[in-house]
RNA sequence: GCUCCAAUAGCUCAGUCGGUAGAGCACUUCACUCGUAAUGAAGGGGUCAGCGGUUCAAGUCCGCUUUGGAGCUCCA
């Protein structure tokens, strides 16, 4: 037979293995091999004709998931040997490791995970081969229940009619699974199990609660040890530990879940974010500011359908008094707006009537939901509608992806997140309103719009609203989990349940269209974002404290004063606790590893008027006029400039 | 909401077999007046998250509540 591989023809006998394929073209550590673009195993037997083979190793994405297939296995095999009587369910691949969720007839703990480690490591040491085999369905079925293995007779059960049904068996354990498997256990050069926590069978809520224990594998302990030096590095990076420990944000026990408390740090943050968009949005891209209530009796709610449909989300007040309105919190802005634009009457020249609120959420989430600033009951959003002619919606509906896009250039982050088109699900009907044609057309606007601004995304089927699609923008957290940053949605329904209208040229009423959008999101989650990605070493103009004044000595201390005084007469953000009433000796105390500048002032710098200026950028920027320095900064921070940082052992 | 883990000084954490609490950092005071990642000395600070139980005795064992963490589910 003639085999193609990397690009190059050789004969080999009819007979001839992928193992002696791949040893006589040097290709070590082969875990499986890609025959004509087939996945297949190494024992796989080749039928004799012609195929191109590519092989593939652990550094390949489908050699790691099978490698970590393969471990999932063994933890398998370990806790059947330890605890007979648990009962598996599945144990696939992921990301970055494996998975295995099972049954436990008494919970696991942490500490059991060691034993398990230690059973796994017995059984790769054992080298064990894995060994394929097909069952009929009937077999298959009694071959599990013979095992006790109810999970497995139900996942055989849901198989397509004519599946292959196929089992692997290492030692005297056996599995369910499609496979493919690297050839033998001792492939497995290093493995850590990392966690272990509860998972729905199925996914399913209303199903029992399985343990999952979570691992991962590697090719060698080095990688396996880079992997978990990268695990620890991340962690240092959660906003939710870094956050604290910056003293942006704290929680408090009595004051209760998802109600973090900004501390001035965080709160100077938020302030710098929330004047920069209020002023763009109504200086820049014709926005008018709102102040609406931030509750409202529970008449408004039902009119929009929250009442119905999402009343357990809200925090109800009064409820079961007869004396008292029944009022809710608000869990969004939209029909306060839409009340602010029914108050006057609307000519087809008003429009797009573009509101915008800073504006404050309540959101009663459930306990387990909530999570350092990313997921909290009482947030702030930048949230707008605009209120637009038919028309004018594909023109106004791109102004705010251009927008929103703006703003995560300026943050610096616009290449860290995914855009996404979240469509309707034709085949879940009952949970959108409105036709099908109407929803295609959409979809197809919303799908141009994006290719002409010129962002790669993927269309997400079911993620839409009720009342219309979206352009939902996500950004990854430190470990991987996706959060929606900003979202804009298409909304040609909700104007008629609220009566909203406009005045045609002809003088008859017409329903407007609705653009529900925020421009840079929910502050508290931005902040979270911009912690994890800037590992809190922030650009200047974001920074709480942009510049530290220090007297080389107490002597000095009347002349840090007044230079903090007079970057603080030119806005620029000194201490936050008006540190300079007290300045001390505190030269000790700066570190420029979070803090863009430093000023150190001295007697030399007290005659000249100048400052010894060191930032994190540069190392030491030399001695300057303290006037030179403050339009420099000023400038800096107008341009919301993010100046490249220089690691620290680098600088002067 | 579910499964598991945790809670000791402002922070990070010790605290053995159940026998009335300890360190470092921070804070205060004094001394030092120093040129860029931790100056020295002294001092203050704890109802061991809360409530209940077991016990002669509970930070330690048990139960409930609250809060935090990992994951699942949810996020109109």
């Amino acid at each position: 037979m003639i085999i193609k591989i990397n690009g190059v023809q050789k004969e080999y006998a009819n007979e001839a293995s992928l193992f002696e394929i791949a040893k006589d073209n040097e290709v070590k550590n082969a875990l499986a091999a890609k025959v004509d673009g087939n996945l297949v195993e190494m024992r796989s037997k080749l039928d004799g004709n012609d195929h191109e083979i590519e092989f593939v190793t652990f550094q390949d994405k489908e050699g790691k998931k099978l490698y970590r297939h393969t471990a999932s296995h063994i933890l398998a095999q370990a806790i059947k040997t330890i605890y007979p009587t648990s009962k598996l369910a599945i144990g696939p691949a992921i990301d970055d490791g494996f998975y295995y969720d099972i049954d436990f007839k008494t919970p696991i703990t942490t500490e059991n995970l060691e034993a398990i480690e230690q059973e796994m490591k017995k059984i790769i040491k054992a080298n064990y081969p894995l060994e394929r085999f097909e069952l009929p369905r009937d077999e298959a079925i009694a071959y599990m229940k013979k095992f006790g293995e109810d999970y497995k007779v139900e996942l055989i059960n849901d198989l397509p009619e004519d599946a292959v049904i196929s089992f692997y068996k290492q030692g005297d354990f056996v599995d369910l699974c499609a496979g493919p498997h690297i050839v033998n256990t001792k492939l497995i050069k290093a493995f850590k199990l990392l966690s272990s926590s509860g998972a729905y069978w199925r996914g399913d809520e209303h199903n029992k609660m399985l343990a999952r224990i979570y691992g991962t594998a590697y090719s060698s302990k080095d990688e396996l040890k880079a992997h978990l030096d990268h695990l620890e590095d991340i962690k240092k990076r959660d906003h939710n530990k870094l956050g604290r420990d910056m003293q942006l944000f704290t929680t408090v026990d009595v004051i209760g879940q998802g109600l973090p408390l900004l501390m001035p740090k965080g709160a100077k943050m938020i302030q710098t974010m929330q004047r920069w968009i209020e002023d763009l949005e109504d200086n820049e891209w014709g926005y008018m500011r709102t102040k609406t209530p931030f509750m409202a009796k529970s008449d408004l709610y039902k009119i929009s359908g929250h009442w119905d449909h999402y009343k357990e989300g809200m925090f109800v007040l009064n409820e079961g008094r007869e004396d008292k309105d029944v009022m809710a919190l608000r869990p969004m802005t939209c029909p306060f707006q839409y009340y602010v634009y029914k108050a006057t009457q609307h000519s087809y020249k008003d429009l797009p009537c573009r509101y915008s609120e800073t504006s404050t959420l309540f959101r009663n989430e459930d306990s387990g939901e909530m999570h350092g600033l990313t997921r909290v009951r009482q947030f702030t959003i930048s949230e707008g509608h605009l209120i637009v002619r038919p028309d004018q919606m594909v023109e106004e509906f791109k102004r705010c992806l251009d927008l929103a896009k703006y703003c995560l250039e300026v943050l610096g982050v616009e290449e860290d997140v995914t855009y996404h088109l979240s469509k309707w699900d034709p085949d879940n009907r009952e949970k959108y309103i409105g036709e099908p044609e109407v929803w295609e057309e959409t979809e197809g606007h919303i799908r141009d719009i994006l290719n002409d601004v010129g962002v790669e995304f993927t269309e997400d089927v079911g993620e839409a609203a009720f009342y219309g699609p979206k352009v939902d923008i996500n950004a990854k957290n430190v470990y991987g989990k996706e959060d929606t940053m900003i979202t804009i949605q298409w909304d040609a329904l909700i104007a008629e349940q609220f009566d909203m209208y406009y005045i045609d040229e002809n003088g008859e009423k017409k329903r407007p269209y609705i653009i529900h959008r925020t421009s840079m999101g929910c502050y508290e989650r931005t902040l979270a974002w911009l912690i994890e990605k800037y590992a809190g070493k922030f650009p200047t103009w974001l920074c709480p404290e942009q510049v530290r004044v220090l007297p080389i000595s107490e002597k000095y201390a009347d002349y840090a004063f007044e230079v903090e005084k007079e970057l603080k007469r030119n806005g620029i953000l000194t201490s936050v606790d008006n540190r300079a009433e007290k300045i001390g000796f505190k030269i000790r105390e700066a570190r420029l590893e979070k803090l863009p500048y430093m000023l150190v002032v001295g007697e030399k710098e007290r005659d000249d008027k100048t400052v010894s200026v060191r930032s994190r950028f540069a190392g030491d920027e030399g001695v300057k006029p303290l006037s030179d320095f403050i339009s420099q900064i000023a400038e800096e921070i107008r341009m919301k400039e993010i100046r490249k940082e220089i690691p620290l052992e680098e600088r002067k």
